[in-house]
DNA sequence: ACCACCTCTGACATCGCTGTCAAGACTGCG
DNA sequence: CGCAGTCTTGACAGCGATGTCAGAGGTGGT
């Protein structure tokens, strides 16, 4: 393997090789001209550190760890993509890690997970989001971590988010905008916190607004308890005129049971998820529904662990930007 | 950070740091009093080796890169997950590397990820499994690979895949068995050499029982343009009473142009896909498809090529088995 | 009993980089 | 001009494993 080591460098600038790991790791205390030397020398040999070396001699592991335990492959998709991204940036390891939050044995999965690789940090995904013995054992072994949409425990790490319960107003009100007064509502997991808040935000400004909730059904985030929960909505007598679900699958399972029932979508009855996955462009008619920005939450909370310590910042949630997109699912009554 | 090293073992059995290292790597020339000394300090200490030490001084990386060029989030995760699940078993590393196979500098672009890291070998996905180029710069630097449903270059690497020939020869005696005997075929991109093979051996059964194919139209995998072959195929005078799309994808876009021509599927015409992809239990009625165990495909490449040197196989194609998987999609004309 | 030839084990250098520490080069001030 | 205090640089010892090579112990043939 002819691979360029930092020695070639530090002998092809004439200086030490502590000073070329110095500019690498922008080190203070470098004057420009070295930086400027050595720089010349990295580029002009085409130089990348070896990771494990580094990671060897270093405090760092040059790993960013993401946690996940959500069925959808959608989603885990999207954050595996933003957190890979920032890791390519940065010149990172990522490595995935499944855990299974609904065991009791939680705490204990995560400790093996930490036994068998150094990590630098981690980012929590929901559900694990809002596990708190999860959240226990990283602090306990004093491994910073990320959160991605928690609802639980805000304040005790940093985090990121968009806000749901805005997001859902905002779909009330296109709702309400195109004339509709009566509401279905088809529910998450409990467990899914961010779920709660978008209903919350939802019924908060229909109740403002003056239109009535006439049932809600459970949905379970899949698309098969979606099709029960439409079901059961759009037998009613009292048949809500526009019903919204609390992601895109069940959303889906909705439209289907709309289908089955001889009702017609957008026609009869007005239809809007949430996530903007992969699905709701593959129904007929398409989807309306809010977008989260799902790769770049990702990205920026592994963005965050790799930056930390340059700019120490609190354990604030940030609010990224979702955006209602208005599709076919929707129209007047 | 109270890591577990060789030599704390050495110490606790009593032996060289060597002595534990053999037993390890599974070295030749042990004597077993030694080895069961060696794992009983190991397990009592709960060593677990050093992935970056060993990469540092080893010849190995412990890193297995996975090629990937598929817009399909389903697909992906489940390639990943595989891929995933085999370098956890061993102790591997991951690496995920995105390249854009369509484009013209794609030789360089597996160059330039080769310069980045040290890895052990990689497993290729469709349609970079087919990219000759990416072969060639594989092989110039003599890392092996494994390819996944490969339809070009056979024997030029070890391969996995499942017979796509006889599974849609398959689907064709399950849709001639309920009575069908006039059909439409909605087609895959054309650098996907096993959407054709799909294609050919679907046709060429069908020729054999005597039955008709009414019209192709290029679907492209995506539901999007499968709703517009669907459409096509759909309004013609001699409509076909059964439509096979080479993808899971596209059939649900076939479904969508039914639904909105005010045809029932299956009443109407039956709809069947491949890959039992998630979108195939998210359409209603539940899509009638082929199982392919993608998950497995790339578990067993990446453990071909972990385990790669202790039993050198030749370069042939291994397969794994498919299973035509009956939903509501299709029924009798 | 001797030598050749295995099999098994250990000492030690080494992989590429970073942390530590000390020394050299400057600065400003009395 | 001298000295303390800062900024800048380099020498060197590890990080935790593996590769190499030499030596210890056993076997069989003569």
């Amino acid at each position: 393997m002819n691979r360029v080591t930092i020695s070639d460098v530090a002998k092809a600038a004439g200086v030490s090789m502590k000073s070329v790991s110095r500019v690498i790791n922008r080190e203070p205390n470098v004057s420009d001209k070295l930086r400027v030397k050595v720089q010349a020398a990295i580029d002009a040999l085409g130089y990348v550190p070896d990771l494990a070396a580094r990671s060897l001699a270093g405090a760092r592991a040059f790993t960013i760890g993401v946690l996940l335990d959500n069925p959808s492959p959608n989603y885990t998709m999207k954050i595996v993509t933003g957190a890979y991204q920032a890791c390519r940036k940065h010149g990172y390891h990522l490595l995935l890690e499944n855990l299974e939050s609904a065991r009791n044995d939680i705490a204990e999965q995560a400790a093996d997970m930490l036994r068998n690789a150094r990590i630098d940090g981690f980012v929590l995904t929901p559900p694990i989001t809002d596990c708190e013995p999860v959240l226990a054992v990283l602090e306990a072994q004093g491994i910073p971590y990320v959160r991605i949409a928690p609802t639980s425990f805000q304040g005790r790490s940093p985090a990121l988010a968009i806000d749901d319960c805005s997001a859902a107003s905002e779909l009330a009100r296109h709702f309400w905008g195109l004339g509709h007064r009566r509401f279905g509502l088809v529910t998450g997991p409990p467990e899914h916190g961010a779920a709660g808040t978008r209903r919350a935000g939802f019924k908060a400004q229909i109740a403002e607004l003056g239109g009535s909730i006439v049932a809600e059904e459970y949905g379970g985030f899949q698309f098969e308890t979606g099709i029960g929960a439409g079901l059961t909505l759009l037998a009613r007598e009292d048949r809500p005129s526009a019903i919204f679900a609390m992601n895109d699958d069940s959303a889906a399972g909705v439209m289907s049971a709309a289908a089955q029932l001889g009702l017609r979508v957008p026609g009869d009855v007005a239809v809007a998820g949430f996530d903007d996955s992969w699905i709701a462009q593959s129904v007929w008619p398409n989807l309306t529904t809010i977008y989260q920005p799902i790769t770049e939450l990702a990205f920026e909370a592994t963005e965050l662990l790799i930056e930390r310590g340059s700019s120490e910042q609190g354990n604030g949630v940030r609010l990224l930007d979702y955006r209602l997109i208005e599709r076919g699912s929707t129209v007047a009554p």
